[in-house]
Formats: structure tokens, C-alpha cells, sequence
DNA sequence: CTAACTGCAAAAACTTTGCACTTTT
DNA sequence: AAAAGTGCAAAGTTTTTGCAGTTAG
């Protein structure tokens, strides 16, 4: 993962950019981006921006995650029950995702770019996201069983 | 994809070996499945199932779908904002989404096994369901731009 | 006959939206 | 001052749940 300090100054370029504000709130959740480890879903980084700023409301995370999505700073990572948030890796690249425990981390593995291409041929789609995500048990809770 | 009478057949003998009960309702939406060729949401069986069974309910066609899934015999494709359902399929196979016209198509790609084995090594998860799902443009809406 | 299933309506949960107020630039 | 952003509450979605009534086996 980039040092947190780089990826804060990147995150806060890419808003002054395109003459985006920089207000409180939004810099604070830019911070929590930045220095998260994990894969934090708006729910948790609105509790954490919370605890410094108490009058943030969801809609704001939301509009706030929304903007750097379309500025291709943050991926989001679409489960059945919420989204998280990965900032350190706007790239795509696959997530493992413990079924039991709902851990997440990164996975290792390289998109095979020449079938990509095939697949884009033979299909006729022009690929833009692709979207990895591999279901199964973490070693904590493979363990527990 | 397979023939839709073998692929109903299947499927009624899967339910049929666990005991579980063929009502009308339930060999409609399997007829609807097996002779699917696309990947139809829960709301759209439910509309097709409904124009046979008036008093169908959604709530009957969630738990018939949560049954087949269970039995493996139905792939859930799980996007953001709702899920489609592939009978015809049931292992886990990659899929090419529309960000336009949200069109769904299977994608003819080979899941790297030695490279899946690699990851679990690595991880140390057990992958139960891989879910790789390409967001990109299909060819007609790729022309309309 | 009885365990399983259906269907209705309400509940749940996440995310979006509208709008008045506030703040950055 | 003007445009952009915030925050509240309400609305919008999809999916789940509880339960009384119905039905397949």
C-alpha cells in the first residue's frame, strides 16, 4: 500500500484538479481514505468521520464516495448487502471475501491481459471494469469448522 | 446452453430427490428457468410467472430461487441493484454486463485453475464462488456514442 | 393428516433525492 | 456574490420475514 501521506496529497490534488471544494468534512473522509488499511464501507467511514465531525450526514459520504469514484480515486466493491471502499488500489484487481466473517483483502492475482482481448472479441464488448471477487472462507473461520 | 426439456428435467428431479414439494407454482418458475436463455432478474420471472399464476408472490419467488441456489442449481449474478439468475450454468462462469443497456452475456474465459490454487495459497482462503463480472459497453451501445 | 408452501403485508437495509441553509472560493 | 456542498428527512429499491391460510404428498 502507498505511504498514507502520498496518497492524502494525491487524493486532495485530484479534487483541487477540478476545482472541487475542499471542505471539512470532505478532507476529513479524504484523511480516513487515505490512511485505511482495509476496505472500510460507507457505514463505517461515516461513523469514523463522525466521531470528528459530528453533524456529517450519510448523504454527504455518499455524494463524497460517489465523486471520487468518477474521479477513478476510489474503487468500489459491490457486495449483496453494501459497498466498500477500496482507496489505496483504485485499479482494478480481484477481493477475496470471507462468506463467514465478511473479511475482505486483496488478491494477488494478475489479469491475463491477452484473454481479456480475446474475450472482448468474442463477445463484442468493450470491457471497462472488470469486477473479481472470489467467495469462500478465510483462514480464521476455515479453522473454526 | 443445454436443452431446456433435459435442463427442466434436472431440475425438477433435484428438488424431487430432496423431498421437496412440486407445486404449480414452483414447476412454473423452473419451466421459466430451464428454457431461459438470458439471465432474468427475480422481478422479471416474477412478472413471467405471474402471467400464469395471478396470485404468484415475489416472496414465493425469492425463497423458490434462495431453494435452487442452495441446490446449485441456479447461479446468482449479483450486481447493485438487484440480481439476475442463471439456470443454465450453474458453475461459476465469468459475465459481461452493459453499463448501458445492462445486457448480460456469458463470457467463454477459463478460470486459471493453477493461478486459483496459487491465490489460496497465498491468502490462505478457501475460494467456495468465484464471481468475476466485466462492466464494459456492448457492441451496439459501443456504436450509439 | 401434517409438514411444507404460498401469499400478503410489513419490516429491513442500503442508497438516493429534494431542498433549504451554509460555506468555500 | 455565486456556485458548490452540507444535512435532514423522506422516498426509493430490492430482499427478507412473520404468520395465517392452503396444499402436496
Amino acid at each position: 500500500m502507498p505511504d498514507p501521506a502520498l496518497r492524502f496529497d494525491e487524493l486532495i490534488s485530484a479534487l483541487k484538479e477540478r476545482n472541487f471544494r475542499l471542505t471539512p468534512q470532505r478532507v476529513e473522509l479524504v484523511r480516513l481514505i487515505a490512511i485505511s488499511e482495509g476496505h472500510p464501507s460507507a457505514a463505517q467511514l461515516y461513523a469514523a468521520v463522525r466521531s470528528r465531525f459530528p453533524t456529517m450526514s450519510q448523504a454527504t459520504v455518499y455524494k463524497t464516495l460517489a465523486l471520487l469514484k468518477d474521479l477513478d480515486q476510489v474503487l468500489e466493491i459491490d457486495l449483496r448487502d453494501d459497498s466498500h471502499y477500496d482507496g489505496n488500489r483504485p485499479g482494478p484487481h480481484p477481493h477475496l471475501i470471507c462468506m463467514q466473517c465478511n473479511k475482505i483483502v486483496d488478491g494477488d492475482l494478475e489479469l491475463d491481459l491477452s484473454s481479456l482481448r480475446k474475450l472482448e472479441e468474442t463477445s463484442g464488448y468493450q470491457i471497462v471494469r472488470p469486477q473479481i471477487t472470489f467467495y469462500g472462507l478465510c483462514s480464521d473461520c476455515k479453522q473454526s469448522r
